[in-house]
DNA sequence: ATGGTTGGACCCCAA
């Protein structure tokens, strides 16, 4: 099975890059981040056109928005509320045999990263937060469960273009790092890129809109990911990240992110 | 040190 996590920034405006996608991926299952639309704006039968009869969402207007598109039909859509919000990071659906799929938004958490001058940061902190609360509790324990999406955070020296320049960048600062650690520390999880690519290799999944030149700069972070608990990892059969999509016609600033398990 | 771009809503916000 081909599992693939995109954050594409308006999912209405892209329909033909997924297409795209399609075309030269073939995925099984596509999650969704930013889709920017309101459900009774959701362009259902632009994605069952594409060959996903199965279609799962929960959006809001103009912000925020999750999507899971698959070949095969799904069990479960669920929503959870994240951080005591009412923005729509999240959906999770049930894979045939009882596996977990769940497709995370971390926000971004604006400029400044300090919790107490910017209650984007501390909501950052706080969904994160929640993540591990969810991760931690009995019910989670001996699950089989694939965690994707967009989670804002770069953890690694060589998930970010300069570790020593973006210390104090939102996306690398310590403060989500430790999160983020903690976090992947609840249940062991395996960061499936990082079972394929080296530690000290750069790896990003997202470079900014505000580069002149985002291949010649490449000044990119890893913010996508894609985990799974220790039980999945013996089915992992491959990851990749499809990088030429940032060079598409009206690209996202996020390119997607790719792994085949054994399922 | 600064400013650079994008999408979607509305004449600005979040990324």
């Amino acid at each position: 099975m081909r599992i693939v996590s995109w954050n594409i920034n308006s999912v209405r405006i892209r329909i033909p890059l997924l297409k795209k996608l399609v075309e030269e991926q073939n995925p099984d299952i596509i999650c969704l981040q930013e889709t920017k639309v309101e459900d009774a704006s959701f362009p259902h039968a632009d994605l069952t056109a594409l060959g996903y009869p199965h279609v799962y969402f929960s959006g809001q207007k103009g912000y925020n928005g999750m999507a899971i598109l698959s070949r095969i039909p799904l069990e479960n859509p669920t929503p959870m509320g994240m951080a005591k919000s009412e923005d729509k990071r999240h959906l999770g659906v049930l894979l045939p045999g009882g596996v977990a799929l769940h497709n995370f938004y971390v926000p971004a958490g604006g400029d400044i990263p300090d919790p107490a001058q910017n209650p984007a940061f501390d909501f950052k902190l706080r969904f994160v937060e929640h993540m591990t609360e969810w991760a931690s509790a009995p019910a989670q324990k001996n699950g089989k469960m694939i965690i994707v999406g967009d989670f804002n955070i770069a953890p690694g020296e060589h998930d970010v273009w300069s570790h020593k320049q973006l210390l104090k960048i939102v996306s690398h600062t310590p403060a989500e790092v430790d999160r983020l650690n903690t976090l992947q520390k609840t249940l062991n999880w395996t960061d499936v890129a990082r079972k394929f690519v080296p530690h000290e290799e750069k790896s990003y999944s997202w470079w900014s809109y505000r580069n002149k030149d985002w291949k010649a700069s490449n000044r990119g972070r890893r913010l996508d990911h894609i985990w799974t608990t220790p039980n999945l990892a013996p089915a992992i059969r491959g990851y990749s990240v499809h990088t030429h999509a940032r060079d598409w016609d009206s690209p996202s600033d996020h390119v997607p992110i790719l792994m085949d398990i054994a399922l």
